[in-house]
DNA sequence: CGAATTACGGATACATAATGTCCCTATTCG
DNA sequence: CGAATAGGGACATTATGTATCCGTAATTCG
């Protein structure tokens, strides 16, 4: 059980997005150079993140991607839940129901108790990325990396921007 | 990003086989039998609880599987981990190493800040799955299930335990 | 002892999902 | 108008999950 490596990249583009100064747009193009990915490819899950409405596009030259809320207000689990989808990583296909020990057209009074118990671990994974947001992020990120790379990157960014 | 059917069979072959008498046997054929599962591919799912050391193992006629341990030490994550692998769900590929503002041969200062906040996820999802034991599994179902059914099965259990 | 039954492991086939590429369209900027 | 962009559909490739089959060694029972 992996996440799709569109999760990382995705992350790693909000991370960069959650920087850009107001009203400025970064494109595709850019967003893949920065990170040695294939365009084409990383344009999938931009993709997802606007069908999520966790970011904002403009078409054209200068045309790209900016956050559509406060980097505060984006969670990882909305990222991660824009490109991964939504659902739970254990899915319940109620075994239970083939014990030859049961009446015929028994009916079950809920759902089985071990699926109950993967579902309250899920939430816990999800409750963690839920409470860590990309101002979160980058506080942290901009403690550990180092001046130079951290401003050289910045514009870097910013001559790309639209 | 789902878990495997083979973690959802092997959490209820394990229910079953806490409920088993010190010293009893089921077999494959029997759990696969109760669960409606292939016989065939359920038993690797087995041989995972096998080589992970949850299970003990006997062959011949009468032969089958018994927990290693008791049901009171031994965790969900403890089962999911032998099927699914103990590896994290986010594998960090460190992307922001292509980022061609660095300087070359620039060396890392420890791992991504973003796989951190994802691994601390995992984490989350494994200390919840680590405090469930087949124990407090076996005290949830016998609440719940009827008791025709639960004494029926248990009896049907029996009469195929080696 | 011999036959039946079992766990175990390897080989193989198939289905599904992840990954990656290509191309076309509509929109927007200069 | 021409260039650059997001968006989306079609497709190829690869990896993974699912499932089946068969051979081997060990064990039990008649």
């Amino acid at each position: 059980m992996i996440l799709k490596s569109q999760v990382e990249w995705a992350l790693h583009c909000c991370a960069i997005l959650s920087g850009l100064p107001e009203g400025r747009y970064l494109s595709t193009k850019a967003l893949a150079e920065l990170h040695g990915l294939p365009k084409e490819y990383l344009s999938k899950a931009l993709q997802s993140l606007s069908q999520a409405g966790l970011v904002h596009t403009t078409l054209g030259p200068s045309g790209g991607y900016r956050l559509a809320k406060a980097a505060n207000e984006l969670s990882f689990l909305d990222v991660v839940e824009a490109v991964e989808g939504s659902g739970r990583t254990f899915v319940c296909q109620n075994i239970r129901a083939n014990n030859p020990c049961r009446p015929k057209g028994y009916c079950e009074s809920g759902p089985c108790a071990i699926a109950r118990i993967m579902w309250e671990a899920d939430e816990a994974w999800r409750a963690a990325l839920r409470k860590v947001t990309f101002a979160d992020l980058g506080k942290i990120l901009h403690q550990e990396i180092s001046p130079e790379i951290w401003s050289g990157t910045f514009d870097w960014v910013l001559k790309r921007a639209g």
